[in-house]
DNA sequence: ATTATATGAAACCAAAAGGTTTCATGTCAA
DNA sequence: TTGACATGAAACCTTTTGGTTTCATATAAT
């Protein structure tokens, strides 16, 4: 993980459709849970346990206010979703994409990656 | 999803960080599964099943050679996860956000969205 | 022809995910 | 103070996920 204080890994906390739901809804305005999870065809508890799995990927921040906690969007940890397809960008140019196999030429063995990443395949600026 | 010929969700296949490593793996060259699954601490049939997982979303392309299938990273479906993420990155504008924030004023309630979104939470051409 | 290699399918299993209902607690309103 | 509202925690359930081992099949090599 890059921000190890983050329990909830922001791959993982963005792998379902309602918790992206839950952050679309909550990057124009902050919202209390009660009105949140009227836009979901579940119960207020379940929105609740989303909310608390993108709080813990940092996606999401919450206030008190009187007796209802506010959630708004915390933008900052899809930085490292950015960063990691920032690498694969250099996929998308096919031109470079054929360069590359012609330097390979017929080599088929020797896993020689020409791109350093660590274990978890993303690709870190340290 | 934006291709419903995939099987698999986009963001799904790339939550598990076994398959971020695959796709990493499998940007340089293509390889066929022994080769693969050597580099993971768990059996091929493992290391197999991911790569359906990944074939399944688009993320990946197999080619049968001989007696061996050799696998590809097909970057394309990541298109997907860059306009989605594309859609936030006007709130990493702090002044964006600030103005924002200064023309709802004090409104808390009125769930009214500034930018349109589907069910899904992202945010499409159409 | 026989044997070894490469692979996926099947059956199985434990743990995690996503949901529910119920309960406890804190805050606001009368 | 009493009652209603907002919320999270707990216990529970079902389905999915990520892994295993075993088996069947196709190709290559001797």
């Amino acid at each position: 993980m890059a921000d190890p204080s983050r329990k909830t890994d922001v791959f993982q906390a963005i792998a379902d459709p309602t918790r992206r739901q839950l952050l679309s809804m909550l990057g124009e305005r902050e919202m209390p849970v009660t009105v949140i999870s009227g836009h979901f065809p579940m119960s207020r508890t379940a929105v609740s346990k989303h909310l608390r799995i993108l709080a813990d990927a940092g996606l999401v921040k919450e206030r008190k206010v009187g007796r209802e906690t506010r959630y708004r969007l915390e933008p900052e940890p899809l930085l490292e979703l950015k960063r990691w397809l920032a690498y694969y960008e250099r996929y998308w140019d096919n031109k470079l994409l054929a360069l590359q196999r012609f330097v390979e030429g017929d080599e088929t063995d020797g896993a020689i990656a020409l791109v350093a990443s660590n274990e978890d395949g993303a690709c870190t600026a340290e």
